[in-house]
DNA sequence: GTTAAAATATACTTTTTAGTATAAAATTGT
DNA sequence: ACAATTTTATACTAAAAAGTATATTTTAAC
């Protein structure tokens, strides 16, 4: 079992994985997380050396989790095209997201451009980490030929991936998820044009 | 000629909107503008009557810049389809952006978000006068012949569009272009196989 | 060129946020 | 159950950021 340390640590990301996702991390305070949480400096501080320590431990739990998440989601299917379009499906609902906030892996991306080299540098890695594994399981179903050969396996899932984020940004914006379920259905439709 | 005072508070503008694009409107202070103007307090706040009056005239200042340039662009080309793809060169180097840091459309509608609602509803009416703008040019296009009656607007200008602005986060956190081009071209094939 | 108005600079106060020192309480191994 | 250790709370200091008052300079109309 988690001693009550790793449960207050584990408990305080939790909280502040939200928050974070919201306000961004130059727009979150320690009191934010401090109201959030019903702790108290001190406690906070035993935990996190400082906010920098505090921002890159959320972050990066928040990346995590998402991953993670996804990962199940698509693990679940057994063909690629089941595990593609599962993926898809996993961001249909662009106004109420699995953190609240829309997407972190986005949103961190967005912020730490320019802005924080180290959280950047995470989000890199997992926006790589991403497109491989996209690009293994279209791989794949041309292999196993579920996909014609002349489907290019790197560009659908840049597209895919992109057109999707920047779907959740548009929907979120413009308060709407019609287009985005469009959009989705439409991109099935694309990939299924490469189906045998 | 402009006042003195205008030309000021136009020089703020200018020099600040590429600090937003960068830092987000939480990551900038009062004392980075005035740093990056060399100005002073008494100056700005005699322009400005706070942070927040400054953020969203800074705010809108991009904004308005980005939509002439695209506007200015599109309006350059006689047909439909060369519309459409010079709105699509035009995000083709995502690292050095028009305005340093990225598209700003993106940039704030993503922290906005949650966060800022007021400049969220700004936003919003950029980015759904945009989409019918698209629209516009492809119904257009449909009409005069271009383009056949299978083509869907709607669907085509959003996806289109997010896949753009997701593109060009990803490849300015990627830190590689490559890909972009490719999603360039890409849609503009997919463009072109509904040509008559 | 003089003068009223506007713009800008300087020096300050207030507020917010981050961080620290220390004490009290709770946890956990024996 | 007790003692050592860890965790948490309170009250403080330090730094950063926003905002203001007032003086000085500059602009532009006469």
């Amino acid at each position: 079992m988690l001693s009550k340390a790793e449960r207050t640590k584990q408990f305080i990301l939790e909280t502040a994985a939200p928050l974070y996702n919201e306000k961004g991390i130059s727009g979150v305070s320690i009191d934010d997380v401090l109201a959030a949480t019903k702790l108290t400096k001190g406690c906070l501080y035993g935990h996190f050396e400082g906010k920098e320590d505090l921002s890159a431990q959320v972050v990066d739990y928040s990346l995590t989790k998402m991953a993670e998440k996804i990962s199940r989601v698509v693990l679940n299917e057994k063909t690629a095209k089941g595990k593609i379009f599962a993926f898809m499906d996993f961001y249909k609902n662009p106004i109420d997201t699995y953190i609240s906030g829309g997407c972190p892996f986005f949103n961190t991306a967005v912020e730490a451009d320019d802005n924080f080299p180290d959280i950047k540098k995470k989000v890199a890695a997992r926006l790589q980490f991403g497109q491989e594994s996209l690009i293994s399981i279209l791989e794949e179903g041309k292999q196993n030929g579920e996909f014609t050969r002349r489907l290019d396996s790197a560009i659908f899932a840049f597209k895919m991936f992109a057109a999707i984020e920047g779907g959740i940004v548009m929907s979120r914006t413009l308060n709407d998820a019609k287009m985005m379920h469009k959009l989705i259905k439409n991109l099935k439709e694309e990939l299924d044009s490469y189906t045998v």
